[in-house]
DNA sequence: CCCTGTGAAATCCTTCACAGCC
DNA sequence: GGCTGTGAAGGATTTCACAGGG
C-alpha cells in the first residue's frame, strides 16, 4: 500500500474547487458531467479538468462523462472529507470568528476544536459551542485533542510566537492568516494566507488593465496556490 | 508612454511578499539589502528574486545589493500604494468587519469607502468611521465615490447578486471571499479567495505529508496566485 | 456523433551558472 | 572578494489534437 501521492500541486490546489461545484450539482440532482460542464463552471480549461481527474484514477466512461457521485468520493477521500480532524485557532478578532463560525469547515472534515486568545476580555467566551482558552493552555488542549492543524489569526508581530507555541504542541500544518512571514522547523507545513496581498495582486491588475483575453463572453475565476515546506 | 506591462503573473504575485518584507527593513533602518537577505526572508530562490526585480527595472548596483528605499519605491509605483482607491465592502458579517477594520488596506492605496449589508440590525452602524449602509443604496455610493474595487463577503448564495449589483455600478474588479464563483461580463476581473479551500489544500499536503524537501533548516513559506478572466 | 484519456507541443516558471561590474 | 543581471537549462503546467471507446 501507499505510493503516496504524484498528484502535481496545480491540480491539488483544484481540487477544492471541483468539489465545490460537483457538491453544488449533486444538490440540484445532477448524476452526471462532462468536463466541458465542468470547465464552465470553474473557470479551468476542458482538457486540464481531465487531465487533473485522470490523476485520481480512471473515473469518467468515455462517450458518457463522469458520474457526479464517483467523482465527489474521488475528490473527497483525496482530501481527506471524510475524517474529523481537530483545529485550533489562535486569535479571536474578527477574522478568527470568521473562521470559527464559518460553516464550511465542518462539512469538508474539519472541526474547530479550541479557541485561544490572550485578551482576557474574550477568554472564557463562547462561541460556537467553544470556550476561548488563553494561549499558554494550548499543550494541555494538546495532549486531549491532539489538533493536527493550527490557524494563526493574530496580529502579525505576534504570529511568529504563535507558530513556535502551535510547534512546540506538536502541530505539523499551519495556515498563517497574519501578514508576516513565520519560520517553522523543517517538516512543518506553513501555509500563507493574506487578504491584503490577495487585494493588492486584484489592484495591480486592475491598474495595468489589459485583458488577458478569453473567448468565453461569462467567466468564473480560478484563484490561488503554492504549498509550503 | 505606457508600454503597459510584460511582468509575469508569478512575479506580480510575489510583489506585494516583497514589499513587506522590505517595509519591516525599513523600519529597522536597515538601508541595503541583497537578493539572498531578500531570499531568506520571502522563502524565494536568489535568483528568482533578482529575475523578479529585473523586470521593474535595473535597481540594484553591482557589487553591493539594492537599496531598500529604491526597491520599496518601485514596487509600490508598481502596485499603484500611492494611490488612493476606494474599495465596497458588501457584507458585514465577522469577515466583513475584519476586512473593513484591517490596517493593512489604507497602507497600501485602498480606502475603505463603503460598507454595506442588507441586515437591518447592521445598516446603520459606524465600523471604522464608516456607516453601514443598504445595498440598495449602492449605486448612490457609486456615484459620489466611484469605488474601483470590490469586495464580496456574504454568504455563498448571495455572493452572485452581490456581483451583478457591482458590475452595475461600474465596479470592474471584484475580490470574492464567498466560497461560490461569480459569473462576471468579460472585461471585468474578480480574484477569488476562499478561506476552506486553503485549508483543505493544507490538509491534503498533511495527509500524503511527503517532504517537497528543503536544504535550509529554517523555512519561510510562499503563498499564493494566479488572476482571472 | 458523443465523450474521456493521453501523448506531444507549447507555454510558463524556476533554477543554474556565469559574465560583468563594484 | 561580493553581488547583480541574464542567457541557457531544466521543470512544471497548460493546451492541443487525436486515438479509442460508447
Amino acid at each position: 500500500m501507499s505510493r503516496s501521492n504524484g498528484i502535481p500541486q496545480a491540480t491539488v490546489s483544484r481540487l477544492p474547487l471541483y468539489l465545490r461545484v460537483l457538491a453544488a450539482l449533486a444538490d440540484k440532482q445532477v448524476t452526471t458531467v462532462s468536463s466541458k460542464t465542468l470547465a464552465n463552471q470553474t473557470g479551468v480549461h476542458g482538457a486540464n479538468v481531465r487531465k487533473d481527474l485522470a490523476h485520481l484514477g480512471t473515473l469518467g466512461t468515455r462517450g458518457a462523462g463522469y458520474e457526479v457521485a464517483v467523482l465527489l468520493s474521488a475528490i473527497a477521500a483525496e482530501l481527506g472529507v471524510e475524517e474529523d480532524r481537530p483545529l485550533a485557532i489562535v486569535g479571536v478578532g474578527n477574522l478568527g470568528r470568521a473562521l470559527a463560525q464559518y460553516a464550511g469547515f465542518s462539512s469538508r472534515g474539519f472541526r474547530v476544536a479550541g479557541l485561544f486568545d490572550n485578551d482576557p476580555v474574550k477568554t472564557g467566551e463562547l462561541i460556537g459551542g467553544i470556550r476561548v482558552a488563553d494561549p499558554s493552555t494550548l499543550a494541555d488542549f494538546a495532549t486531549t485533542e491532539h489538533p493536527v492543524i493550527g490557524v494563526i489569526a493574530v496580529p502579525g508581530h505576534a504570529a511568529q510566537g504563535v507558530a513556535e507555541a502551535m510547534v512546540g504542541v506538536g502541530i505539523a500544518s499551519i495556515l498563517n492568516f497574519a501578514p508576516s512571514l513565520v519560520k517553522v522547523p523543517m517538516g512543518v507545513l506553513v501555509r500563507q494566507v493574506d487578504l491584503a496581498t490577495e487585494l493588492q495582486i486584484l489592484g495591480f491588475y486592475h491598474r495595468h488593465r489589459e485583458q488577458p483575453s478569453e473567448p468565453e463572453s461569462q467567466c468564473p475565476s480560478p484563484h490561488s496556490s503554492t504549498p509550503s515546506t
